[in-house]
DNA sequence: GATGAATGAGAGTTCATTCAT
DNA sequence: TATGAATGAACTCTCATTCAT
C-alpha cells in the first residue's frame, strides 16, 4: 500500500508537471516537490526523467491500442465504431485530462517527430485506423474512391484538433457537449458539412 | 549584401536545426556551425535563441494570417476559399518544408500549450477560420446546425494531420498528390465520406 | 552462528566487490546484493562503507605485521626469513586472492597516498623490513655498503610487482611456479642477475 | 598564447589536484579554482574529467614508451641501458613530481586493475622491459636461467617501490641521492645484495 | 536481527550568453 | 562586422546513510 501510494503520487505529480511545463521544462525537483516526496525517491522508483515520461506515454498508447483493437475486432455497426473511437478520446479528456494534454502537446508531436520509437507508435495507431476505414469501405459504408489513408487523417485530425482546442481552453466537457461534438464530427465525416 | 547573406544563412541553418532536433534540443552552436559562422555572430544579429525562434515562428504566422485575411476579404466562391486554404499549407510544405515541420511539431504544440503568446496566435488563426465558416453558413453553403467552431476544427484538423503525416514520412508532394489530397479533404468536408 | 554466517557473507561479498571495482566504484548495494542480504544489514553490522573497507584492510595489515614480527623474532637463518616473507605473499595470493588484489590495487596505493593512516601503516611495514635487513647486515650476510632502506625497497618491490602481475593476469599459482618465483627473487636479490 | 596559457594552467592544476586527492576525490571545481579559471572553461577545453585525466595519463605513457623504445634500439652497453631507465624515473620525479605521483598512486594501480586500456598499457611497458632483459641474456650479461619475465618485475619493482617511497615522504632528490639510489638498484640487480 | 523505502547533499556536465579583441 | 574564449547558473543523476517497521 504505502509503496504503491508513493509511486502513484509521483506519477500523478509527473502528469501535472509534464502537462504544465512540457517535458523539456519539467524539473525532477518540481515533480518530487509536487508529489511531496524527496528528490531521491523519484529516482528510486523510476530511474530517470526519461523513464518516468515513457511510462506515462506508454500507458497512453496501450490504452489507445487496446481500444482500437477492440473496435477492430468487434461486430458493432460501423458508425458505432467511429462513435466509440471519438468517445474514447473525449472520455480520456474527462477522466485523465493531464494524460491527454501531454499526448496532444508533447507525445504526438515532439517525441513523434524526433524519435524512432515515437514515430513507430504513431504509425501503428494510424495503421489500426486505416484497417477500420478499409472495413467501412468493404462493408459499402465508406466511399471507395477516397483512400483509407486520407479518410484516416481526416477523421483522426478532427478528433485531435477538437481535443487540442479543449485542452487549450481548459474547457469543461459536459455530457451535452460531448454528445454535440461527437455528432458533429460524425455527421461531417459521414455526410459532410454542406447545407 | 554580405550582411544579408550571413543573416539568411543563419536563418536557414536555424530552420534546419530546429526542425531536426526541436527547439529544446537545438544548440546555438549547432546553428552557428551549420551556418558556417562563429556563434558570436548569431548573437550579434539575433540576440538570443528565443528571438531567433520567434522570428521564424512570426514569419509563419504572418504568412498564415495574410493568407487568411485575403481569403476572408475575397469575393471568390466559398469552395474556392477552402481550396486556397488547403493549397496554402500544401504549397508551404513544398516550398518551405522546414518551416512547416517546425510549425506542426513545435509551434502549434509546445509553444502554443505553454506560452500565452503561442495560445493567442493560435486562437487568432482559429478565429479567422471561424469567420470564414460563418460566411459559408450565411451564404447557405454550410450546414447551420453545426457550430462554426466545430466546422473549423474538423476542416483544419484534416489539413494539419495530413501535413503531419507528410512531414513524418518526409514524403515528396507531387502536383498530382496535391490535387488528390485537396479534393479528398474538400470532398469529405463538404459531402462526407459515405459511399 | 547465524550472526557470524551473515557477517562473513558480507565480508566475502565486500572482498569480491572491492576487488572487482575498487573502493571508489564499489556500491554498498552491490555488496549487499552479492551477499544476499538487505543493505540495511550491511549498515547494521558494519556502520559504513569506510568501516567495512578498513576492517578488510586492517586484517591484511595485521596478518602482515604478525608474519613480520615472527620473522624478526625468529632464530631462523637469514635466507630462510626472506623465503618466509616471499612465501607469505604467495600463500596469501593462493588463499585469499581477493584480499591481496585489494592490497596491491587499492591499499598500498590510493589509501596510502591520500590518508595519514594509510601512510603510517605502510611505513610501519617498511620499518619492520628494514629491521630484518639490518639484521642481515649485522650477521655479515648482506652488504653493509647498501643502506637497509635501499635493500628494503628492492626486496619488497620485487615481491609486490610479482604479485601485481599475477593479479593482473589472474594467473593460477602452482606449487612449482611458487618455488620458481621464490628462488628467482631470492637469487637475484642475494646474488644478482648477472650471468 | 593566451589559449595555450589557460590550457596549461588547467593541466597544471589538474596534476596538482589529482595528485593530492586522487582521481575519485578530485573535484572539477577544485581544478578550475586552482587554475584560476571558470568551471565551464575546463569543459570547454577538455570535455570531461575522464578526458582530462586520460590526457595526463597518456602523456606519461608516451614519455615512458618513448624512452623504452630509445633504449631498446640504442647500441649502448647493457648496464647503461638499465641506468638510463632508472634515471628516467628519477628525472621525472625531479621534473614532473605530480605526474609521477599520479602514476604510482593512481595509474599503475587503479586504472590498470579496473580497465582494459590500463591493463594493455601496463603490459606493453612490461613487454618492452622484457625485450631488454632478453637482449641482456643474449649478450651473455644476464643469467639465462632466470626468465626475462622474472627479471623484469624484480628490476622494475625496485624502481617503482623506490619512487613510491620518495613520493610518500615527499623527499627531495638531490643529485647525490640519485646517484646512490641508481647504483644501489643496479648493484643489487646485477651483483646481488650479499656481503 | 533484518528489511528496503526514503533522504538529500554533492558531483559531473551542459549550454545560452557575454565580452575582449 | 566577426570571432570564439570564457562564464556560471541550472539541471540530472548517484549513492552513502538513516529509520520506521
Amino acid at each position: 500500500m504505502a509503496r504503491n501510494d508513493k509511486q502513484e503520487m509521483i506519477i500523478d505529480a509527473a502528469l501535472e508537471v509534464f502537462r504544465e511545463k512540457g517535458y523539456a521544462n519539467a524539473r525532477m525537483a518540481d515533480i518530487a516537490r509536487r508529489a511531496g516526496v524527496s528528490y531521491g525517491l523519484v529516482y528510486h522508483y523510476f530511474g530517470s526523467k526519461e523513464v518516468l515520461f515513457d511510462l506515462i506515454v506508454e500507458s497512453w498508447w496501450n490504452d489507445l491500442y487496446g481500444m482500437m483493437e477492440t473496435e477492430k475486432a468487434s461486430n458493432s455497426r460501423f458508425r458505432e465504431k467511429l462513435v466509440n473511437i471519438i468517445q474514447f478520446f473525449l472520455d480520456t479528456y474527462v477522466n485523465k485530462p493531464n494524460l491527454i494534454s501531454i499526448f496532444v502537446s508533447e507525445v504526438c508531436r515532439s517525441s513523434v517527430y524526433h524519435t524512432e520509437e515515437g514515430l513507430a507508435r504513431f504509425l501503428k495507431f494510424f495503421s489500426l485506423c486505416e484497417d477500420i476505414m478499409v472495413e467501412g469501405q468493404e462493408r459499402g459504408i465508406l466511399n471507395k474512391e477516397i483512400s483509407a489513408h486520407h479518410l484516416t487523417y481526416i477523421f483522426y485530425g478532427a478528433i485531435e484538433t477538437f481535443i487540442s482546442v479543449m485542452v487549450l481552453g481548459r474547457e469543461p466537457l459536459t455530457k451535452k457537449r460531448q454528445e454535440r461534438a461527437t455528432s458533429a464530427i460524425l455527421h461531417v465525416f459521414m455526410d459532410g458539412a454542406k447545407a
